[in-house]
DNA sequence: AAGGGGGTTTGAAATGTTTCATACGCCGTG
DNA sequence: CACGGCGTATGAAACATTTCAAACCCCCTT
């Protein structure tokens, strides 16, 4: 430390006595400079206590070494697992991930995205509020690399990685027809998330298909994604007379059936004897429900691997091309649907 | 957009035709240009999409606008809660955050904090998985701000802010002890983690000084605070015989009581007639669980508020004290450990 | 008409790096 | 002995901003 202040390479040249073309050379090309005065540069970094200024750094250099995430809900699981694939990836090519918070706010979705923009970061991986705004049109349009994540973006100006969420409500609903429902509720909203529009879409489409009647799949829409919204709806659904209640519920999310669950089951009703639920995530507490939830999977972790590999690669391939790649769902079922499911 | 560049104050002052420091005034002190060319420079910015450079900032002006937070366990839901609570404190301060994730792997903890130094962040949040770690005590000794969160800090070196465990796991053997039962499970491990010491710690404590036989206190060791660990707890505990059984059982946290919830509930065993659970962090699953979980509830947005205030206390107030703050834990009975609990 | 003063604007220095052309030192070769 | 070449080291320019003393302009006072 220099009296106070925090050394710079220009201090370590003086302590080391060479110049400072060279302990740059040190940080940057070890191998051009002879291992005698690197020896001796390294010392003097240590004995002064020196770090890198990453602003300077950055400044001369143009490029900077962080990838950003702006996930949309923090208290969803679900969107942490997808952050822990970018995180490993981004680990690989040896880049810090900046993770933030919109809490499914579009302003302070801007607010974040502005920042991140200021700070130069490689790329911009976020799940956003609207995947058509026009400010996300404006940035990819600049050139900086945006990658959608969980959406699929609008007229092919980003890449994006999604799951096909039309397939992943019809395998849900078409696996509650399998077990012999008739009756089903749908339970999801607010419908300005593409995500609930798509999954309940996929279940319309499947029962039309499966010749069931219209009426017969019943949508009990919700405020959000979360479980105290799901447990509202459980009351909703419990307060249905025994005759004409469903016997089966598709919730959008597992947030949503953990408390659509916990609240039937308090109700006294019977999972999956009385109602059978699905949710869509599979998120790690859908496992360790006390009646473990049958979801729709979606491969969290790849999802967020594959994003951060496409954002690098508009970052660094120059003839890169935007791809908008989907994945397959697959349903786990487990206890809240079938009596005796395949071992966990 | 300038020839694919993009654009710098430079450009904009010349296509505003003004000097640079006129720019740079517009952005920061706009009380100090005239309402005419304010609106002229305002305008050229948005025409070429002008966007700061917050390295060049931040190298000039020697001061950056983030904090960050380097947590423990990214799958631990109850980080989350302690990293928005310090959101919601930066955003009041008009700084971001950066949030990391160290997944309890000390290497990968000091890569991320040695990142964020090189970054110049105004202060470092950090559940470290080593309070004691040599390197928090340097980097605190060079001046950066360090707080640690849900730990107390060595010798007084840094801030810290932190429930008190040990009341915890009295509390939560105090109320086991008050329904009744007399041989109890203490679950958690490693030892490693000061957490779980301390909890233990309190759980022997009351229990010696209730009188009860420090026998009939079984500790149940796990190799980590996993959903998956409290599984595998409930499979050993579900395992001995019923007469020589437990009738309780503190869990270090919620994840290993989500488990051994899960596990035992499919055993067979009724909760809480033939097992009570308490679990400690009272996690938004807690109460969300079939079986809505009895737990310790840590202040958690509470907790990540008053670490950032101290941090930016000691970033900004030149005679900062450091302080040790220390939140007093709530037991929130529910249907796992009293067969009627008060209203949700 | 000179002087003064307030409100604006300017220009240059400074921030800590990286980069790159150049210089240096040394050795072997012709 | 001069020269070329190689391996190292150097110094200055460049990066995009902020800051601050100085300049400028205009108007009011005396």
């Amino acid at each position: 430390m220099v009296n106070g202040r925090t050394p710079s390479v220009k201090d370590v040249a003086r302590s080391a006595g060479v110049s400072l073309g060279t302990v740059s050379n040190v940080m940057n090309r070890p191998e051009v400079v002879s291992p005698a005065t690197r020896e001796r540069v390294e010392r003097a970094m240590a004995e002064l206590g020196f770090v890198r200024n990453e602003s300077a750094r950055q400044l001369r250099a143009g490029t900077s070494r962080t990838l950003a995430y702006v996930m949309l809900d923090g208290t969803n699981p679900f969107f942490h697992d997808v952050a822990q694939g970018i995180e490993l990836a981004a680990e690989d090519a040896d880049l810090s991930l900046f993770i933030c918070n919109s809490n499914s706010r579009a302003e302070r979705e801007e607010v974040h995205v502005d920042r991140l923009m200021q700070q130069r970061v490689q790329g911009i991986l976020i799940t956003p509020v609207n995947p058509e705004a026009a400010y996300l049109a404006e940035i990819a349009r600049r050139g900086i690399p945006v990658v959608i994540v969980d959406r699929v973006g609008a007229g092919g100006l980003f890449c994006s990685v999604a799951v096909d969420d039309v397939l992943g409500g019809r395998i849900a609903v078409e696996h509650l027809a399998e077990q012999g429902h008739t009756r089903v509720a749908v339970v999801g909203g607010p419908e300005s998330i593409g995500q609930v529009r798509e999954r309940v879409q996929g279940a319309r489409q499947i029962w039309a298909e499966l010749g069931l009647p219209p009426d017969d799949l019943i949508h009990l829409p919700t405020a959000a994604l979360t479980v105290a919204e799901g447990r509202s709806a459980g009351e909703r659904l419990a307060g249905i007379p025994a005759r004409r209640r469903p016997t089966a519920a598709f919730c959008a999310n597992d947030l949503l059936a953990l408390g659509l669950l916990q609240q039937t089951i308090g109700a006294g009703l019977r999972v999956p004897e009385e109602l059978a639920i699905v949710g869509f995530d599979d998120i790690e507490f859908a496992a360790a429900a006390a009646v473990p939830l049958t979801s729709v999977r979606q491969p969290r972790q790849e999802l967020g691997r594959a994003a951060a590999q496409l954002v690098l690669d508009e970052a660094t391939n120059p003839d890169h091309e935007h791809q908008q790649l989907t994945f397959v769902p697959e349903l786990v079922a487990r206890a809240s649907t079938v009596v005796r499911p395949r071992a966990y």
